[in-house]
DNA sequence: CGGGTTCGTGAACGTTGTTCACGAGCGCAG
DNA sequence: CTGCGCTCGTGAACAACGTTCACGAACCCG
């Protein structure tokens, strides 16, 4: 069919758009109107493609996650051991939850607008599965140092504590960098991300 | 004056207006033709009292915060040694900070509209003195703590501390509590609290 | 070439927050 | 008591938004 190609070539200049516009003035300066006139289509061609333009906006957050993903995998992570962790390796699975909370930081930091929209953008509708699969599958790189750390936690308490350790990082992000409640420059956040996890690593590890 | 009588009963009105309607359907379901409607007065007259809706919601926001504190004030906090504490009073220390966000999760739980109209407003002006003056305040209730687990900290740094912390535990009770990433059950997260403030503050104790 | 089907179009709709010209009501001087 | 002027709430009107849908052009196929 030549029509799916026009259909899919339409939907990804929406998202190109949408993601340039979300990244250069934040998710509240994306308006169906500009959009259309953006790219050079209808405003109900929009609707053509996406329902609505609350899964625009979720199509541009997979492509940050995505983004973020590879900001991910850059840090370097700490080999798991075999047999039960020497104090020196379980230093090195706490740096490496620091240096993971560090990366998640300076990505915010780097691609605020784009990693505002993640969380500034609340859902009616339940969440489609393909973006519960990426969530999913970033949690994995919390949870291997978690298993050095304490080894002997089932798979589902390591994954709830797993989540547990993102939350509080990211409200460590989410309010140092917003100008509601404080402003803080990234180095003095990158101090008190090292604080506060190492401590958190630290003390999980319960010496 | 007469006048300011009724301007202040107009305001108050309004305000009550809006608390309800914020603790019963969230803060999206705050209209202004509505308002009107309920408090009996036009469309217009919202704005002789409050400069736009944003002042308004903030005034409710400001309720909710003397709200918290009557519910943390019902905190039991740990007794301030005199001279260096003693490892006993460390654990005490801890054990004031995990009661502190247990408060903190168990106000967002039991007040979930209201609490997320705190933070889910995103305001585009600076906010007001009287609404940072109030965040201070209740940030002392953790720098208490602190006190006894670091005497060493310079106040800056205690209050930054104190800070991140709220920060932390701010991260695990909105996504704990929030449908996006994940739905826990409070007994759950109040679990993983217990869990997390509570290495935290081992951590930070330095043992 | 013509009839039918498909599909983007953009005017229109319903809701927003916010504004502002109007007029009712009141006080006070004549 | 009457008339003038001022104040202040009123609600129709405006601008901007997401979303819809009747229309018409463009294309396919017989």
């Amino acid at each position: 069919m030549r029509n799916d190609d026009r259909r899919e070539r339409l939907r990804t200049a929406l998202t190109d758009a949408a993601e340039a516009t979300i990244a250069a003035d934040g998710l509240s300066a994306l308006k169906a109107r500009d959009l259309a006139k953006e790219v050079g289509c209808a405003l109900g061609a929009i609707y053509t493609v996406f329902p609505d333009l609350d899964a625009l906006i979720l199509t541009v957050n997979l492509r940050t996650l995505a983004l973020f993903e590879r900001a991910i995998t850059a840090v370097r992570i700490a080999p798991e051991p075999e047999g039960p962790a020497s104090p020196a390796e379980r230093d090195a699975a706490v740096e490496t939850l620091v240096r993971l909370a560090v990366a998640y930081l300076h990505f915010a930091a780097a691609n605020p607008a784009r990693w505002r929209a993640l969380f500034q953008h609340r859902v009616t509708h339940a969440l489609p599965d393909w973006y519960l699969v990426e969530q999913v599958r970033l949690f994995r790189y919390i949870e291997a140092p978690l298993r050095i750390l304490k080894p002997d936690l089932g798979d589902r308490e390591r994954a709830l504590l797993a989540r547990s350790l993102f939350s509080a990082t990211h409200g460590l992000v989410s309010l140092g960098l917003d100008e509601k409640l404080m402003v803080l420059s990234e180095p003095v956040l990158r101090g008190q991300i090292e604080i506060v996890v190492g401590a958190l690593g630290r003390g999980l590890a319960g010496k």
